[in-house]
DNA sequence: ATGAAAGCGCTAACAG
DNA sequence: CTGTTAGCGCTTTCAT
């Protein structure tokens, strides 16, 4: 690599065929008034197109902006303007392996960046203390907008600093004041779909496995269920709804003993989950039952888990990638509804396991 | 709620027992200079202890520091300082499903975070358009460091795109030229401690099922396991190494039998990574063979879904939270090596699937 | 239509 | 030890 003095800010030298740019640092607007000869605030009204230019001028700085390769300091520009076109995202999940964090967060980094803005990635991992860190730098920095973010939709106390008019926004969480803007997936809607999808396709006996009952999205599913079965007018049977309290496999796996051992044994199960779906399939398959030939199995998440089992699980997919546009939308474009919370619906991903004869 | 004018720049007002501070939007260093009595510049040098000040005027300028509550605005300190305290992320994956990301950007927070560093978050999903765009906004954001990033460890061009002296690192990715730091999981070390787990356990037929050959992984993964057959003095056969040149289950599915049909079968299998692991249990589920004891198997990325197999699959955990870390301390804190590439050790995590009698 | 001047909130250089 | 002054790069009156 050559280095050399150069007079001028900036120099374009083609090197292997490949055409760089090369910007000295510090070429400012003064720098570019300078060769396009006029005042900077010409240059800054014409960048900004708050004044009426005449044609001439405003290709000549055109020009000298190109030439030098100028780009405007945010910083400079933040403090003269007084907002910084940024927003936060505090991640109070403190789980490294979720997905549907990082859905979330590029949903919402997707929606900003659509709208010209940046985010700050923050990670308070459930710490109220961290979190109060991050507010402070966050306001500090002067952001735009807070969006705060979970793993799992929980209720959470309303953050106890001030936050300087700085408009915040939860997602997959939510308060009980009202006033704010809470965005959550449709776990009811969820719950009707799946169910739906089962009766559509014949079955009668559906089967509910429940989740951790402390989970809002458990009592939402089943309430789903329900209704599912209620607008089709099969009538409710309490035993064919069971759960352990928990969502793992072993939860799924003695539920769906149970279930096998009715009198009347179901011909579908709807999981609350995914890894309950996971434990279900193992005690059919232990029973030497096929799936879906003689039960019928949906499970909920659409985790990669779910795709690789044998047979693939049909699922229900939460909108996490939506949420978090939908949460940069309201933060940035506050809708003029006095609807404050949003729930969007889920979608059915239909594999083979609820796909019987 | 009730809002009424006052006159200072902050009350304290305690209402349902939640003691709350309210700030008036800027509270201003001349303020705080006006309340303790002093100028600007020695609230300023007390801030950033950056000359003497005199025990007694450094209380009186805290107290009004806190009293108003105030918080220097880092836009207008970066603008003076010539530097932001922030670094970007560019996450060049395009998969919003993916823990691997999800880890190393929590790993990069945390320690950014650690040294008083913010992160901005940007998304190319691999549009080196897109990725252009964010350097551009990035450096206008006056970043003081930017780390590139990718769910798979690839080769790529360097940025062509000036970057006005901001420093960079690669996170599993890197580049030819040389001078760049480079931060990757160590995939040979990976392939080495896996199959030395099954040697240890006392397999001597021990094979290995391949991924795409074009993946750097796959090769590293494959030299971990031949120097570990060497090192115990198990000569290398060819036809333990199969692989169909994909990651995908039925890779690991057909692997499996063409395997266990040889003359030999192998009583140990290292899958490179967790999916080929799951087809290969299918295979061998399928044809009755029990796991661990007819023969044990590993898989590699430790996936939910590795956990939650039956039995759970002993795997290979890369150590993405730690390269995270270590990209940001390269990029803040320079080391004085000459080493460029850094390989992060891999750990195995025993479970069921590779721990027979 | 354009320019001169002031100033966003902070820090650094220099005096005293 | 402390205050005065100048200015980071930009935008915004207010003249002209």
């Amino acid at each position: 690599m050559w280095f050399f003095y150069c007079a001028e800010k900036t120099i374009s030298l083609s090197a292997g065929g490949l055409e760089v740019k090369y910007a000295k640092e510090g070429v400012t607007i003064k720098d570019v008034a300078q060769l396009a000869g006029v005042a900077p605030s010409t240059v800054s009204k014409v960048m900004n197109g708050s004044s009426e230019i005449s044609p001439d001028t405003i290709t000549r700085v055109e020009k000298a902006i190109k030439k030098l390769n100028y780009r405007p300091n945010s910083i400079a520009r933040s403090l003269r303007k007084n907002h910084t076109r940024t927003l936060g995202i505090i991640n109070n999940s403190h789980s490294n392996k979720n997905t549907f964090v990082l859905q979330l967060m590029v949903g919402v980094e997707k929606a900003a960046q659509a709208r010209g803005f940046s985010v700050f990635l923050c990670n308070s991992a459930s710490s109220p203390a961290r979190e109060k860190d991050y507010l402070e730098v966050l306001l500090d920095k002067q952001v735009d907008g807070i969006i705060f973010l979970d793993n799992v939709v929980k209720e959470r106390a309303l953050p106890s600093w001030h936050l300087n008019g700085v408009p915040i926004v939860f997602l997959n969480q939510y308060v009980t004041q009202p006033g704010y803007h809470s965005i959550l997936p449709d776990d009811y809607q969820g719950g009707l779909i799946a169910t739906e999808h089962l009766i559509a396709r014949g079955h009668e006996r559906v089967a509910y496995i429940n989740g951790r009952l402390k989970h809002e999205a458990s009592q939402s599913r089943l309430q789903g269920y329900k209704d599912a079965l209620n607008k089709a007018n099969i009538p409710f049977e309490s035993q064919l709804v069971q759960g352990k309290d928990t969502w793992d496999e072993e939860g799924g796996y003695s539920s769906t003993h149970t279930l096998m051992t009715l009198s009347k044994p179901p011909s579908a199960i709807f999981c609350a989950n995914d890894t309950l779906a996971i434990g279900a399939l193992d005690a059919l398959h232990e029973l030497r039952l096929s799936v879906p030939n003689d039960v019928a199995l949906i499970g909920f998440d659409n985790s990669l888990a779910s795709a690789q089992k044998r047979p693939p699980l049909t699922s229900v997919e939460m909108p996490f990638l939506e949420m978090g546009k939908r949460a940069a939308e309201v933060l940035l474009e506050p809708p003029p509804t006095r609807e404050m919370i949003h729930r969007l619906p889920c979608q059915l991903v239909q594999r083979q396991s609820s796909l019987g004869p």
